[in-house]
Formats: structure tokens, C-alpha cells, sequence
DNA sequence: GTTTAATTCTACCTTTAAGTAGTAATTATA
DNA sequence: TATAATTACTACTTAAAGGTAGAATTAAAC
């Protein structure tokens, strides 16, 4: 029951760019020493994000990467979107493709709670939101 | 953000046997049918639930599986528990290893309540409360 | 122009989850 | 005792996630 390493490191990337913002540009080789993230996974996953129009890069020397839209405006959901790891409306916590009102799964009610919170979490925190919590990780 | 395939499995095998006080032994090849499981994966998982003494299997012709506690003394978190799926008070929803107090994720404050939710969800639900809930498969 | 530091692309390797196949062991029943 | 029905064991295959390697591309700086 966790979000894929794709998914964590990509917001814990994305938090942290946000949480520069005097630097307005980032490389891939700092990222990944101060996020602890494999370098050339960490590239894998920039390029991503790169290609979904969440950052933009700057190729070449002195390049990096930096934000193509306002953090406030990116919300933690998009960037699970993107590793197909949100939590979707109809999605069953047994797995079941039907479970719905007619035939529910035996654990349906009791999902339906902790299900709203989470999508409420990822749906309503934006980058500018988290940006300043916790430890600059 | 799921369960395991084995885990999801598990839940629905033991609620679909909780179902059924009146038959007290069932077999693999019928729970794999009603349940839309493959028969051989659902053959081993039967056995860690037996390893695990959550049930008991009886070999050999008419034989078949059973539970070896009651069904109220089972709870969802047992069975998560088995196939390493359970919410562990510690686990941090972006994966750093020393997400506390002292340094914390940028999502860790957001994270408490749908965590303490669902480990409520797991601890609480027995296999006797969920039995009767939903549609019988 | 050459060098250098950066991203990007293609392809591969490793690990884990998921699923399958075949056979041995067990036991009620005929 | 033979047979059929059942679980258990061992080993394999497949698919997906996670991660790595190396070369190509880009563009600033010298």
C-alpha cells in the first residue's frame, strides 16, 4: 500500500525545486546528490516530467531544469497522474472491476472514507503548498 | 496506490469463506471459480494462509480448507500482514527512511489522517464484520 | 572553433510480483 | 487395493518496476 518510487521521488524533486526559489534553475547531478536519488533514474524521471509540460529543460552547458507552469498551480495529483498512481473515483480497495452500488466489495463502505482523504491530499496540496514543509529533502 | 494482487486476493478468498458458515470445507478448485481466480495462484496462496495458521487444510479426497481461528478474531490487518501490505506506523508516503518530528516529508502533516484512517480501516474490520457486506463474491 | 557541462535517447540489465506447469503426497470411497 | 479428488512442493515463465550504461545532442564559455 505505497506510491511507486517513480512517484515519490518525482514529487520529493518537485517540492524541492519549488522550495528554491531563488535558484531558478536546477541540474540533474545536484538534484540527485541532495535528493539521494539514483543519477540517471533521477534523468528518466526529469525527462518525464519534461515531455508532460510540468518543467521545462534547458539543454547544454549551464542548463537544468525549472518550472513551466506556477507551483501553485501544479497539484501533487498531476505528477501521480503521470505514473498512473492516483487514487481514480471507481477504484476498488478488493480489486473488483463492478464494485459500485449494485455490488459492492466487502470492504466498500469502509473505503470510501480514507479514499476521499487521500484524494483530497494529492487533489488539494499544490507544489507552493508542501514547497515550505518539513526538511528541505 | 493498491494493494498487492495476493493480499487483494486473500481478503476476498476469507470473506467469501466467512460467508459460507454452512459449508465448513471448501475446496480450491470451487473458490477459484466463484471468485474468478486463477486456480493455481490461488493454490498458493491458500498455503501461506495455512503456513500462517490462519486456516487449516484438510488433503487428500473431500478434503479441502477451513479456519483454524474464529472469524471475528481475524482481522484484514492479519491478512495484509502476510504478504508484507500492511500500513506500518513509521511508513512515510514519500519513502524517505527518517520522516519524524525532528525532519519530516513535505507531505507528512497531510498524510496522518488518511494513514491513521486506513490502519483503522485494516485493524478494525474482522472477517466476521466484513462477511455479510457486500455482494458475495 | 574547441572544450566542457549539461540534457536526451536508446537500449539494456536486475529485481520483484504475478502467474503457470507438472508432479508428489495424501486420503476418502468404491 | 485401486481410483479419484484433493492439497503441497518445486521449478519455471512472464510482465512490470526499478535502475544502469553509453553515446548523441545541445549550447555556453573560453
Amino acid at each position: 500500500m505505497q506510491l511507486s518510487n517513480s512517484s515519490q521521488y518525482a514529487i520529493r524533486i518537485l517540492a524541492y525545486m519549488a522550495d528554491q526559489k531563488d535558484s531558478e534553475l536546477m541540474n540533474a547531478t545536484e538534484l540527485a546528490e541532495v535528493l539521494d536519488i539514483p543519477y540517471k533514474f533521477l534523468a528518466k524521471i526529469m525527462t518525464e516530467l519534461v515531455k508532460v509540460g510540468l518543467v521545462v529543460s534547458i539543454r547544454g552547458r549551464e542548463g537544468g531544469y525549472k518550472f513551466e507552469k506556477k507551483t501553485s498551480e501544479i497539484m501533487v495529483s498531476d505528477i501521480l497522474d503521470i505514473f498512473n498512481d492516483s487514487i481514480k473515483d471507481e477504484q476498488c480497495v478488493l480489486g473488483i472491476g463492478f464494485c459500485n452500488g449494485m455490488c459492492k466489495c466487502a470492504l466498500h463502505d469502509q473505503w470510501m472514507e480514507p479514499k476521499h482523504l487521500l484524494q483530497k491530499m494529492f487533489r488539494e496540496s499544490s507544489l507552493e503548498d508542501i514547497a515550505g514543509r518539513g526538511c528541505k529533502i
